[in-house]
DNA sequence: ATGTAATTGAAACAGTGAATCAATTTCAAT
DNA sequence: ATTGAAATTGATTCACTGTTTCAATTACAT
């Protein structure tokens, strides 16, 4: 239990640095949320509702932006819907996604890390990090 | 005028093909589609509804929806809105974003594309587009 | 223990995009 | 050129996602 110490702690402190409050809710959002890889709002919502106290959809909502704005999620827009990913759990994964039946592949590419980081010398910036993101048809969706 | 004959044909063909007829909304939509590089329905709407036979937000959507199956155009969500991307300016741009101050400088790196297109085939997929932003500190910025 | 400032949940609201349907328009076949 | 079936249009309604509001509750510094 709690390899996620981290995450909790680096929350704590965002919370303390904003003068917001570490809540119920709060916990059982971002132990749900770090037990995922990428969630939506409603998913969470569904997962959630079921267990004793009752969680609302908009608080749902208000802390996973939260934990946008705590560095510990990264919002990404998809068919219409916010997907949260976990930040932690992306060791340094890119997005394969499929147009045709929204499959979402992850994947790691050192070569292209390492162009990134070239592009950005040659513009005299320094990476803090990234998104990429691949759009395509799958195997199954392109018959 | 109409360098842009290719996409006009392109177009007639789709709808020869599946029936579909060539209609006088469809041809200003077009026209003023092919005049940018990426829009929404909404910018496109307030553009066109000042003109003389006024087109209705529906037929927007329903036609750039059409765009999309013909080919000239594709999808993008950003934002909570719908970008619709001028196929045939394909100059793929990049972004490197400083968080600093905003600044937003565009490139393009040939050999990124090539290994996009080497992880998509491993995963056997097909790319039909894709979104790469860096983020960081400008030369400005990281005194 | 207390006061106040933040948080919650239900409901109302706002924005985007799709579906409906009667009236209109295209276009192929006369 | 006329006709008629099929496609299209646009106003409206509807569905969905996400945010705001607000009274009641809760966390936490004092």
């Amino acid at each position: 239990m709690n390899k996620n110490h981290k995450e909790i702690t680096a929350l704590k402190d965002h919370l303390a640095k904003h003068h917001l409050k570490l809540t119920r809710q709060r916990e059982h959002i971002l132990n749900a949320f770090l037990r995922s890889e990428h969630v939506t709002a409603e998913q969470m919502y569904r997962q959630l509702s079921k267990k004793d106290p009752h969680i609302g959809l908009a608080t749902i909502y208000r802390t996973l932006n939260l934990f946008c704005e705590a560095g510990l999620a990264q919002a990404r827009h998809f068919r219409s819907q916010t997907q949260y990913d976990n930040v932690s759990h992306k060791g340094h994964h890119d997005h394969l996604i499929c147009t045709g039946c929204g499959k979402i592949v992850e994947f790691e590419n050192c070569d292209i890390e390492r162009l990134q980081e070239e592009v950005a010398r040659r513009n005299g910036f320094t990476i803090q990090t990234h998104k990429l993101e691949l759009y395509g048809l799958c195997a199954a969706c392109r018959r």
